[in-house]
DNA sequence: TCTTTCTGCTCAAGCGCTTTAGCTCGGGCT
DNA sequence: AGCCCGAGCTAAAGCGCTTGAGCAGAAAGA
């Protein structure tokens, strides 16, 4: 039998009382600077904590009404999407920066869908776990707005546009339209008239505001060949929606990836036909990665802040456990890294390699 | 105002038991699967549980002496390093797929070093928020095993070779030795004889372990031109010792790099000093993804399934919380998958291309 | 001098659950 | 008939914290 040591006995705020001669209650208005006790006897308290390694037990915290002192992040979507996508790590890691400041835990889990989702927070809820939430990947008819408003968990929507309909959410965002304009405006003064998106997943809304503000700036400046094609985000459909646009008769000189890693897996394809970058295709990836400065040509990529975007996010919702309003907020519009992917259109022709 | 609904109002046991017609007791016992109710009641019990939607209170759990049901992770590598690398999402989800079936929460928090870790344990140990903890990226000289076992907190050390020092962790790792030497092996048969090992981090134990396996490995075999550098991971550093090995007077034949990242970064650093691969250097990464095959040539790799990986570390940990013996369990060794980036060796000379 | 009003503190209840001790039956034993 | 026993339940305490009510004593007003 292996005589195990006890572990060291966690210090309550009796041991506290105990030590410092006072009443529990005194030690917990001491120590949550509340009115009710002197300076003096504050400073005892506080010393005493200190010395003994005090930290309040949130099992007893939460019992007692205040709150579990914990958000939840939940990522629902396919396993093999996640690894390779370097923004949801960089998103939680401005997210824990803000929320180690003030103590808060971040309970994480994955999903398999947005349902299974919709039972985590359920379950969150009835257990007691968490205060509030962040809820990232936004789709067009999203069942989880209304579920979090019925339950009255505080939530912060990541990259959902504004919702009129939950004024209960905050609610952080980019303005993808914005910079798909930006986007079309550059490559068109390029010359380029044929453009293909190779998009993200459909139903993400993300992925629907973009494909939309792109067909919208086509239509205004009368462009009819222009298109976009949903995908998984992986570098497999990548690699084959590119192939499958470049085959086509009159292939566009200007390709748009939602993500990094679909952008690397299209040069690759795109090469294999013969087309050579930028010369016969100019290509630009919809955000910014080591990854594009790996392959050849270095890719032109829209680059955001994703890291501080956690921390917006995580502060929106700090804000509104502390009683605050519902916000939305929007962060800077991702800017457009040029490197060599991105050059001015082939003239006239098939837009063919030789 | 925005007249808010009031949220729902959690079901306890006390609202089942009213509606049970039974004690509050009786409703725990039926609910626990615990002697002392019988089986007619404990389904009806049930039966008004179900249906209220009711889920025990964690906070509540946890205060009378059960444990938080949730264990903990804490990442503690430089933020720029945690985004590219694919291996952490893939474990988590590995992890998460078991601690779902047991209802376990996962409490997330990324670190500065691992002091700040340290910090964290503490803090979660004081706060009553974990039961147990995945330690992951063991160090040599590590001062985590100690704290853990001062506190008496359950854990398991994902990737530290087996320590008997700590007889209280459990331990899930893979043989990096082993697949060093098999590796070591290959190469030596298809003729190379100067190899370099672009390493990951100084200090981590599986980086320490492979470079002194590669060390052996030489001796064994006589080889002197046999060396390994350590990086901090980066595709820059990874580019940086890629250079620097090869513009050495008798450059390695055969590079072998600790990630994918690295490799991918070495592979273009390489095509710039007009090496070509694997005419000229074959070229080997630790860890396969998909970025391995978003490159020219396709990069053979050392695979590993990093889900299963975190499955088994999971179900360690789970058992420990059962009581059950800490135990040191060996994932298989990551096996070499060959694409086109390795071949023989240069035929004698300086190896240095045209 | 006696009342009022603070200030600084203590008491005790309560949060939702577990758990031990105890209570009440009905049935089997002698 | 008297007794014991176990099965099935209830009562109550306790986990560590917050919080509203209450209470002593000093300072201030009459």
């Amino acid at each position: 039998m292996p005589a195990k040591r006890p572990a060291a006995r966690r210090p309550t705020m009796k041991d506290i009382a105990r030590r410092a001669g006072v009443s529990e209650s005194a030690v917990s208005f001491a120590l949550n600077d509340r009115p009710g006790v002197s300076e003096i006897t504050r400073d005892r308290v506080r010393r005493v904590a200190e010395q003994l390694g005090w930290r309040p037990s949130t099992a007893a915290r939460a019992l007692s009404g205040e709150g579990a002192a914990t958000v939840g992040l939940v990522l629902a979507r396919p396993a093999h999407t996640l690894g390779v996508d370097s923004f949801f790590l960089q998103l939680v890691s401005g997210i824990q920066e803000v929320l180690a400041r003030r103590h808060l835990g971040l309970l994480f889990q994955v999903a398999q869908d947005v349902d299974d989702e919709c039972a985590v927070y359920r379950r969150w809820w009835a257990e007691h776990r968490v205060d509030g939430v962040l809820v990232v990947d936004p789709r067009t008819d999203d069942p989880r707005p209304d579920l979090l408003d019925e339950l009255g968990l505080p939530a912060v929507v990541i990259g959902g546009a504004p919702d009129q309909s939950h004024p209960g959410l905050s609610s952080v965002w980019a303005d993808d339209a914005g910079a798909m304009a930006a986007l079309v405006d550059g490559l068109h003064a390029l010359g380029h008239r044929r453009i293909a998106h190779i998009a993200g997943l459909p139903g993400l809304a993300h992925t629907e505001r973009r494909i939309s503000a792109l067909r919208a700036e086509a239509e205004r400046r009368g462009l009819t060949e222009v298109r976009s094609v949903p995908t998984d985000y992986s570098d497999a459909e990548g690699a084959a929606v590119t192939r499958r646009v470049l085959e086509a008769p009159a292939p566009p000189t200007a390709l748009i990836y939602d993500n990094d890693v679909m952008a690397v897996a299209g040069v690759a394809a795109a090469a294999e036909l013969g087309f050579s970058v930028p010369a016969d295709v100019s290509v630009v990836a919809w955000e910014d990665s080591a990854l594009c400065r790996m392959v050849k040509p270095w890719l032109s990529a829209l680059s955001r802040d994703s890291v501080e975007f956690g921390r917006t996010a995580a502060t929106e919702l700090t804000a509104l456990l502390d009683g605050g309003p519902a916000r939305t907020v929007r962060v800077p519009v991702p800017r457009l890294i040029e490197r060599d992917s991105t050059g001015p259109a082939r003239s006239p022709g098939t837009g063919r390699p030789a």
